[in-house]
DNA sequence: GTAGGGTTAG
């Protein structure tokens, strides 16, 4: 939909006319061709070049080709194509050509073998265009064979088709080929070399790079960019900033290697320095700013980027949206992920296949479904990371039926699953518990789409069989594992140990873990808790003081929610909050109430070691509870509150927002570090299992 | 020919 925003509309006769005073039919039909169009304006024009009777005239025409590739809208190009009885070589050309500026480099692939098994003679438009679709998807016996086509036509000495073999070979790992044709060319001009260079970097053949770059008789600016750019890839900034210093002249480009080189190594200090001290920017040099912030997982510093960046005069594009939609989707800031997609109609940003699935990410990581859900059925072009996105959205909010419909859907329409698509799919099986379902997609992965389980398919599966009670075989998968078990895998054991409170087998697991990762507190608190739960208080003691010999503190619970914009954010105990005062007061305002309707705090999920009282004070002050105290006074109460959680939530908190959904009607969307609860009329989507 | 982009197990 919004891509039928993004076209300008078609040019009137009126506004032509201050160019041209009298523009012909034909004049007027090629220009309007010169910019991207909705699929209703295409056919409006083709219309209108039937009546116009211009079928004949092969540029009018074409142009209708080459309008269609930039509208995105290479279906009705192909829809237009297959009509025509005897299509001469100028439309396949237009058509292949049109495939491979979509990147649908196959496309372009097949209708070239088409085109031969038709005995279309090609010409040199042609070479060049399959070429980079062949390099592009590595198929090297189709760039041979063009190479021998070319040879036998004659057409060989063109360096532009010279220096497109050059590309291909290197492109396809065969660099030395690429140096035969670069060798044999007489006349080479600086594009040649710097193809070369460029080709031996691809194959990162840095060596030869540099060789030919110094055998260069002239330079130009993008040949200095390429050799920048390639000690920046290696991360050898010295060097990378020594040829930029020695630059007899720098562009953008230029810059923008450079600060992307101290990106890439997390420099961001560096970074910064160069960015301000550039004397012209573009989209470019702000999204490698920006990128690097998220990178870094210094947010804030990349939304003020991206603020900035608004009102300087460079406008944000698809890329600089996707850079923005994950800090969204982290900080769980649902309005601010809508303004940016508001943002993206608004403003026409082009929507690809990357930006949909940042959007679909975005909206399932700040707990909108729905939303997720509208923007995967609106997409046009659906792949691989697009549908697993979605499928693990479905799956974190316990929707596995409709994931599993998304598996079916890419079945059905040839979108080939990954190993990301099936860690989603098991992932939505375990959090409702379809053990059968998920062990059948554990099979199918190997059998039927060759596809290896990683550690991290081992881990949903012991997972998906603790949580459903059958520790014993999640215990023996483990052991029949053919990989080292990442302490990640012993951790799905141990929560599972935890529901079901086998405190045998959970204190053995959580040893072994405490002793892989000492560092991670997670484990101290959960065997704790278990202890506790026991009532085996004095090991639980013991624990802590082993914390504290090794050194290892609690990470602080924290959670965030996001009101007007401003992300509030709240850790355990904190009166850092300006209306702190007023969010106490309504916190034990909440207690009191929940109380008569019986809530007993359940003190058996604080991890101090002191009286009844004071464990109860520390449980009334999770984070959690701050930010829903927060999120009532400060919404109305039709406003649904989410919160984003750093860790799990506990078993009182958990209770309490149960109580809170009911007592005080309200709904309440709680991201925790695994899953989303949605808390309505006292109870939980999760159904108390997490 | 040269700079920037999406999904992942406790």
């Amino acid at each position: 939909m919004s891509c039928l925003l993004s076209s300008p509309p078609i040019p009137t006769l009126s506004s032509l006319q201050t160019q041209n005073p009298n523009p012909t039919k034909e004049e007027w039909l090629y220009t309007s061709l010169k910019s991207p169009k909705t699929p209703t304006q295409l056919k409006t024009l083709h219309a209108q070049i039937i009546k116009t009777g211009l079928t004949q005239n092969d540029l009018v025409f074409g142009q209708l080709f080459l309008c269609c590739s930039i509208s995105n809208t290479m279906n009705y190009a192909r829809h237009l194509f297959d009509k025509l009885h005897h299509p001469k070589l100028f439309f396949y050309n237009a058509m292949i050509k049109g495939y491979s500026l979509n990147d649908f480099h196959q496309d372009a692939l097949t209708l070239y073998t088409l085109m031969r098994y038709r005995s279309v003679t090609c010409d040199s438009f042609t070479f060049p265009v399959v070429l980079r679709s062949a390099s592009t998807l590595g198929k090297i016996h189709i760039g041979k064979e063009l190479h021998g086509l070319v040879l036998k036509m004659g057409c060989a000495e063109r360096l532009i088709v010279q220096t497109a073999f050059i590309d291909m070979y290197c492109a396809c790992g065969l660099s030395s080929y690429g140096r035969l044709v670069f060798d044999k060319i007489v006349d080479k001009d600086v594009i040649c070399w710097n193809t070369m260079i460029a080709g031996y970097i691809k194959c990162g053949e840095y060596g030869y790079a540099k060789e030919v770059f110094e055998l260069m008789p002239v330079r130009n600016v993008s040949s200095w960019n390429t050799i920048v750019d390639m000690y920046c890839k290696c991360g050898d900034m010295e060097m990378a900033r020594k040829l930029f210093e020695d630059m007899p002249e720098k562009d953008v480009i230029s810059w923008n290697a450079l600060i992307s080189g101290y990106a890439k190594i997390g420099e961001s200090g560096e970074m910064r320095r160069l960015f301000d001290e550039m004397p012209r920017k573009n989209v470019v040099s702000w999204n490698v700013m920006i990128t690097c912030y998220v990178h870094n997982r210094q947010f804030l510093e990349a939304l003020e980027l991206f603020r900035v960046m608004q009102v300087s005069d460079v406008k944000p594009n698809e890329v600089t949206v996707v850079a923005v939609l994950p800090v969204c989707a982290h900080l769980g800031a649902l309005d601010l992920g809508k303004w940016v997609h508001a943002y993206i109609d608004r403003n026409r940003v082009k929507i690809d296949v990357y930006v949909n699935t940042a959007l679909i990410d975005m909206y399932g990581k700040c707990g909108s479904v729905e939303d997720a859900k509208r923007v995967f059925n609106n997409a046009r072009v659906k792949d691989t990371f697009l549908c697993s996105t979605m499928i693990e959205v479905l799956g974190t909010h316990g929707k596995a039926k409709e994931a599993f419909t998304i598996f079916s859907y890419m079945r059905s329409t040839g979108i080939k699953p990954n190993d990301v698509t099936f860690v989603g799919l098991l992932k939505a099986c375990s959090h409702v518990g379809l053990v059968d379902a998920g062990v059948k997609y554990f099979f199918m992965m190997s059998e039927e789409f060759r596809l290896m389980p990683k550690v991290e398919h081992f881990g949903c599966m012991v997972d998906l069989l603790g949580r459903a009670g059958h520790i014993e075989e999640a215990h023996e998968l483990i052991k029949s594992m053919p990989m080292d078990p990442h302490p990640i895998v012993w951790g799905a054991l141990l929560s599972a140990c935890r529901i079901h409170g086998n405190v045998k087998l959970a204190e053995e697991v959580a040893l072994r873990l405490i002793e892989l990762e000492p560092q991670s507190c997670g484990n101290y608190v959960l065997l704790s808790n278990i202890y506790s739960k026991a009532g085996r208080w004095d090991e639980a003691a013991n624990l802590r003081r082993k914390m504290k010999e090794k050194g290892v503190v609690k990470k602080p619970g924290c959670s965030s929610i996001a009101v007007n914009n401003v992300v509030n954010e709240f850790f355990a105990g904190d009166r850092a909050h300006s209306r702190s005062k007023e969010i106490y007061k309504k916190l034990d305002e909440i207690v009191t109430r929940l109380k008569t309707e019986g809530y007993a705090p359940c003190t058996s999920s604080a991890l101090h070691d002191v009286d009844m009282d004071e464990k109860e004070q520390a449980l009334l002050h999770h984070s959690e509870k701050l930010a829903v105290a927060f999120g009532l006074i400060s919404t109305d109460h039709k406003t649904p509150i989410r919160i984003v959680k750093n860790l799990r939530v506990c078993d009182d908190c958990h209770l309490f927002l149960k109580m809170i959904s009911k007592y005080y009607n309200r709904q309440m969307i709680v991201r925790d570090c695994n899953r989303f609860h949605h808390f309505r009329d006292g109870s939980c989507s999760c159904s108390d299992f997490w």
